[in-house]
DNA sequence: GGCCAGGTCAAAG
DNA sequence: CTTTGACATGGC
């Protein structure tokens, strides 16, 4: 099961190339952007990132602290979402202050499985969000487990309907260590998703998921692969 | 017009 | 423990 993550990670690669995320000037922008793009499409995100920039906002967690609630929120508007997302975002800002006094250095020193239980304390941030937190701000080996890497994965016959723990171990196992990795590896899984693994059906007679299914199995010029019956995205449930 | 977006949380069943 | 609804705007 490793080597067929491992598979679909380098057919991805060859595919497409470094996808160069998190796009974000510095890690407090990367968690902000995080929480803006909860359930909503990123172009949308960075108006909001765009506005907050614009109003000298998004240099340090204490300045969204400086603001009102209602300003806060008419800068959000544009994402969706603007009054839970003005919260959350509010809420991050004061767990960094309150905890490391607004310095993202003490935070980033405390180790990866007690810092992703207290991202995870916080109100808005639950495990996908922590997690990118974590490998992209924190640059911490730890794989992000959202909702299109899980279908690739099932469609591709590689796992069943597996959780988002489970799914995050098994990709930690096959990529251990390995930061950058773990990096791409969640926005090629992101753009493949996108493209051809959406939630209704897939069209995917022509797209690359086929071909992901195929390096999964490793069919092609790659030896070694795991062969015989199996599910993939045009034949599978 | 319908569906979806780089989710999370609280309330039910 | 799993399922469901709310949160809201913008693009295709």
């Amino acid at each position: 099961m490793l080597g067929e993550v491992r598979r679909i990670f380098e057919a991805l690669w060859t595919g497409y190339g470094p996808q160069g995320w998190w796009p974000a000037e510095h890690p407090w922008e990367m968690m902000v952007g995080a929480v803006l793009t909860q359930g909503t499409a990123w172009r949308n995100a960075v108006r909001c990132l765009e506005n907050l920039s614009a109003g000298r906002l998004l240099d340090h967690p204490a300045q969204l602290l400086d603001v009102s609630v209602h300003c806060l929120e008419e800068m959000l508007k544009p994402g969706g979402f603007w009054r839970v997302k003005a919260r959350r975002l509010r809420a991050l800002s004061r767990f960094i202050v309150d905890r490391w006094e607004g310095d993202l250095d003490r935070m980033f020193a405390v180790p990866t499985a007690l810092l992703r239980r207290k991202l995870l304390s916080v109100d808005g941030i639950g495990p996908e969000t922590a997690d990118c937190i974590l490998l992209y701000a924190a640059r911490r080996p730890v794989a992000v487990a959202d909702a299109y890497t899980r279908r690739i994965l099932q469609r591709c016959g590689v796992t069943g309907e597996l959780g988002y723990e489970a799914t995050r171990r098994l990709l930690e196992a096959a990529f251990p260590g390995e930061v950058e990795k773990l990096q791409e590896l969640h926005a090629l899984m992101v753009r493949v998703g996108k493209e051809c693994c959406r939630k209704r059906r897939p069209r995917c007679g022509a797209c690359l998921l086929e071909s992901l299914c195929e390096a999964a199995a490793g069919t092609g010029p790659s030896p070694g692969g795991v062969r015989g019956p199996r599910r993939n995205c045009l034949r599978g449930g």
